[in-house]
DNA sequence: GATCCCTCTGTGATTTTATAACATTTCTAA
DNA sequence: TTAGAAATGTTATAAAATCACAGAGGGATC
């Protein structure tokens, strides 16, 4: 089976990064960006692959793999597992996607084009994910990696918590 | 089925913990520190739950759940699922283990006692795991967090990179 | 010390997430 | 234009986690 509600883009949990946007662009920039490196770096960025990316963006909030399948399915792509796995692997490894560990998700990037160590925080109660950036050789992690001789060479930061919005009903 | 290797105790990868350690004295130390806090908070310590911990520390190493279930089974207690995921979460609730979201594994807690914000190396060209402590609120995700008003609650934080035992072994 | 209630445990079934394996197509470069 | 590599489609399966419910145990209270 596959999950029961194909979930209409934007219908259901609520917009992710905290604060107003504009979305339109966000989605635009997003796959601009792509395109771009993809093109600079000699990457294929197929049409699975966009249309992965571009449902990223336009969701705008942390998609489960199962979810992204029933969205790509309706898209007319092959709708088995590996299809979306694979899409995800490639945005991922090339850093146009993130997966939020947390969540078993993904979540477009939100800062295209630029190398980064993302950082999230994720609503625990509206699932919203917004991205930051970490720095993480600078702090105590960076430190005892020095100290042990362990290389980093990538890291997972996830902060769960509460969103500024649902702080705010909470005061209601 | 159950995995197909239920895996004597430290028999396959490595030891966790860069570095030397008394192991006899971790396992014993980290029941000791369980059972005081459990007897000091009213929690109950039941015999599933500390043996969990009691193979996490023996094993010194990120466990999934599936490895446990069969040292578990191996050990007279049930082996269904629930039977590990229960004590799972009670330990880590109480910071007796962690979760490693990366490698959807737990670990006995280094640091029993003190309350804190974990951060973990893992290798991950032998799954070796060592904990250091992280300062989230500290660095650009505290700010970041402030900023936006999102008020943190949890973090996750896990390098991934080369061990030092790994790095040595490929120079060599 | 019987009773109630709450927590914990055991078990079967199911859901959710992810990967293996392999045939076929598509792209690219020689 | 053709060989090789990369990407896709599909079937099947593995791995991780949860649901639901029945029964057992442990403390409080009367």
């Amino acid at each position: 089976m596959t999950s029961e509600v194909p979930r209409m883009p934007s219908e259901n949990p609520p917009p992710v990064g905290f604060g107003k946007h504009d979305h339109k662009a966000c989605v635009a920039d997003g796959l601009a960006a792509a395109e771009a490196r993809c093109a600079a770096q000699g990457l294929r960025l197929t049409p699975v692959r966009r249309k992965v990316l571009e449902i990223l963006l336009q969701e705008h909030r942390a998609l489960g793999a199962y979810a992204l399948l029933d969205l790509l399915r309706d898209a007319g792509f092959g709708s088995q597992p590996p299809v979306a796995y694979r899409a995800l692997d490639f945005l991922a490894e090339h850093g146009f996607v993130h997966k939020i560990e947390r969540l078993n998700a993904f979540v477009a990037c939100a800062h295209p084009g630029e190398t980064h160590s993302p950082a999230f925080m994720i609503c625990r109660l509206c699932d919203a994910v917004a991205e930051a950036h970490s720095m993480p050789a600078k702090g105590a992690l960076g430190d005892a990696a020095r100290a042990a001789g362990f290389q980093i060479e990538k890291t997972v930061v996830e902060a769960e918590g509460i969103c500024p919005a649902c702080v705010d009903k909470a005061d209601a």
